[in-house]
DNA sequence: TGCTAAAACGAACGTTCGTGCTATTCTTCG
DNA sequence: CGAAGAATAGCACGAACGTTCGTTTTAGCA
């Protein structure tokens, strides 16, 4: 009871500490020394520094999906859905929902070269995402708001590069105007495969 | 004398270790034992970890710009030139130039939340990268063969974002399809921007 | 209220970290 | 060839790492 209680306070303090630090610079007596407890009554929670690092990718997952995928899917299917997509995700980047910028950038970049269950489970969490972008990709093509010609794949590497490049320019570079330069780039693009009502027409007619 | 060639062989390998485990992950007895030598006479040449990393980015971008940034000049200025340093990013993260992906795209995610000299030295090498991106864009415009409404910045944040996924799908998923991929979005991309003397001609006679 | 199990603690383990010293081995050049 | 100086090795340090252990505190229920 109580220490599920606990537990959950420790992996949102490491997951802010992991986006600022890396997994692998997440420590446990910082992370103890930051929650105002000890060492080992921390790492009783979890066993080893891999288990702490594997929930708290997981915990990351959660805060993630809640702040940001489950509000956008909320929108209507199709072409609108797609586009909260991206807003969110920007607006996640914006919003600093992790302290040291989003966890799972950060995290792809520091483990794609070190093999383990740790890498593993990162590359799941991307896969996940990536899919979702397809999924609503697909959708808005089967709405026919989007050219079909496009390749779902291909679109969502061009839009998570985007992602990339914005946390990039705000996180690094600290450019204030990292989250329009991406919208722009993502909202040109969009709007050229994007197919309104009266395109439709004009296709119809062809 | 003697110190230097030490010196660039240590650096060498520190490049390649630190594109696999990070910055912070490089650590010296690890390079020490790699290179089958004592942790303290491979500290002496650098005097701190900290100068360590610092003369380790600086290898790392000699190496970059010798194996990358230089051979794209050679391309003619312009049109060619701004494709050039595109495939030849690519083709640079094909080649794996580094052990564990591209040194900067790692370094950039690992130190964007720590503030320092590392820090520092890190964006500066990107903004110089990302400054010459810019060059090849707006020369391309003086030769009237890109579209002179685009702003370099906006479309130099859109290839290096590019960059990026290109990097990540490559060494985290481990797609092979990854470098085409990236190569089709900057080809559409720069495609559409192109003008071309028919084109040209066109807008001359409005 | 008193008992029991869960939770947290404090101290210590062996290892590795970065960093100093001092000695020894190599280079280099007069 | 031999001396001066640079380069490297050896050893030790304090701190921090992940981890283990036995003890103490706390929470939940009879």
């Amino acid at each position: 009871m109580k220490g599920d209680r606990t537990r959950q306070t420790i992996l949102e303090r490491a997951v802010d500490l992991a986006s600022l630090e890396g997994l692998h610079g997440l420590t446990i007596g910082r992370l103890a020394d930051d929650l105002g407890m000890s060492k080992s009554g921390l790492f009783a929670h979890f066993g080893s520094k891999e288990e702490l690092q594997l929930a708290t990718i997981e915990a990351a997952g959660q805060r993630f999906i809640e702040q940001t995928l489950r509000p956008a899917l909320q929108a209507e299917r199709g072409y609108p859905r797609l586009v909260a997509i991206c807003r969110a995700w920007l607006d996640y980047c914006r919003r600093d929902v992790f302290e040291g910028g989003c966890f799972f950038a950060a995290a792809s970049f520091e483990f794609d070269g070190r093999p383990g269950p740790v890498r593993e489970a990162i590359a799941g969490h991307m896969k996940n995402w990536m899919a979702a972008i397809e999924k609503a990709i697909a959708m808005a093509q089967e709405e026919e708001q989007l050219d079909p010609d496009i390749e779902p794949k291909q679109l969502a590497f061009e839009i998570n590069s985007i992602f990339f490049g914005a946390n990039f320019s705000w996180q690094l570079c600290r450019e204030k105007d990292a989250i329009a330069r991406a919208w722009t780039a993502i909202e040109w693009r969009l709007e050229a495969l994007r197919i309104t009502p009266s395109k439709q027409r004009r296709r119809a007619l062809r």
